[in-house]
DNA sequence: ACGAATACGAAACCAACGGTTTCGTTTCTA
DNA sequence: TAGAAACGAAACCGTTGGTTTCGTATTCGT
């Protein structure tokens, strides 16, 4: 029951197309061009709904309606209303995730971990919690989900961790994987689940209790 | 848009209402009474579509077609399709997640971890994170997860660790509800987000870097 | 045994939703 | 200026969640 593509310039960025070296700019497509306007107004009413509402109770002709905008067009560019919400959450936590962190060691990831325990009691958390769990029967959704949001975040992780152990601060035999999961796990756990508060000591005692089992000495 | 409730007999036991010691057995109602059969029908049919379509992908009709039941006697006992999906998860839950552990100490609370991340990957745990997933925007339902899931797999693991904490084998600081998270929190993690797969040796190793941290010596 | 009370199934019904299509208009390139 | 492609407005369709009606079946109190 679901509709048929018609296109997939879901990745088109603009008119220029990003290539390796040597690259020709790709010729501009010859009729009207695609309003950027509305692409934008469809991912603001996108969001804002989203945030308001919930992920399964915002519908298609009112993201339309509210972003000034005809369920054509909508459709033009989008598979389904689930693609629209979840373009529009990460259009906006982009800006909010990209840290250019600096420092060394166990500080900067002790300062990740905290950062991350903000984030995710922050609103645009709250949002996040209402994509994953609502795409969460989706499987091309949440493989999605991985490369654009769970795959990134661990990538910085990883790396960090990395340095610790090049630093002589984490044991040469630590698995990233593991320490990653026993570091953002808890967090993940209150935050989905509830049953206790997400707070800054929360996540200092995870810190705390965690890292000597990786710790040299 | 929800519908009016019309009776509150949610959590009515056949005709036996339970109450304290020097009970008087409430009489019967007058009228035909409620066909426990359909109820079970339902629930069976419910459980089922939902471990074969997901939470969102069930339609109200077709659990009453499913069950060989009229619409009307669903929703005469359950107000949404929601808490009928909900009511058939943990129908069949409970008896899975009765255990009767015994033994003592950090031997238990290792079982209980390696039996959780079974339990996790099992049908039983899928179907289980389709319905923790498809209730995450409704406050009303995630309060009654809490209560009837949540809040009970914390007391057992609780109960445990004051165990072990009385035998010496936990330092007599240990926070229960911290180690509870550390333990639970990473399967937790994995489960639901599935970046890594959730194995036994996952669950030992979580287990193998917690402990220490709240060990005596 | 009979009437009140209540549940039941069948099926019609409704509003809302996701998604599609048509059509006339607008904005761009060649 | 002609062809190409996006645009908005709005009608349209099939399905869904949920309600209602109605005639039937089952049980209790008397």
């Amino acid at each position: 029951m679901l509709a048929k593509v018609k296109r997939n310039n879901y990745f088109r960025n603009g008119n220029v197309v990003i290539r390796g070296p040597k690259t020709k700019v790709a010729p501009r497509p010859r009729g009207r061009p695609r309003s950027e306007q509305a692409r934008q107004e469809v991912l603001k009413a996108a969001y804002k709904l989203l945030s308001d509402k919930g992920f399964n109770a915002v519908g298609s002709h009112e993201i339309a309606q509210a972003a000034g905008v005809s369920s054509a067009t909508l459709y033009r560019w989008w598979k389904s209303k689930e693609e629209i919400l979840f373009d529009a959450c990460f259009e906006r936590m982009n800006p909010i995730l990209a840290i250019p962190e600096t420092g060394s060691g166990l500080t900067r990831l002790r300062r990740y971990i905290l950062r991350a325990s903000e984030f995710l009691t922050s609103e645009e958390g709250t949002v996040m919690a209402r994509v994953l769990t609502g795409i969460h029967d989706d499987q091309r959704l949440r493989r999605m989900f991985l490369e654009r949001y769970v795959n990134q975040r661990r990538q910085i992780q990883r790396a960090i961790i990395e340095d610790s152990i090049a630093l002589g601060e984490l044991k040469p035999t630590t698995d990233p994987e593991l320490l990653i999961d026993m570091l953002s796990g808890p967090l993940f756990f209150r935050w989905l689940q509830g049953h206790a508060p997400l707070d800054k000591g929360f996540a200092k005692s995870i810190f705390d209790k965690v890292i000597p089992a990786f710790q040299t000495q």
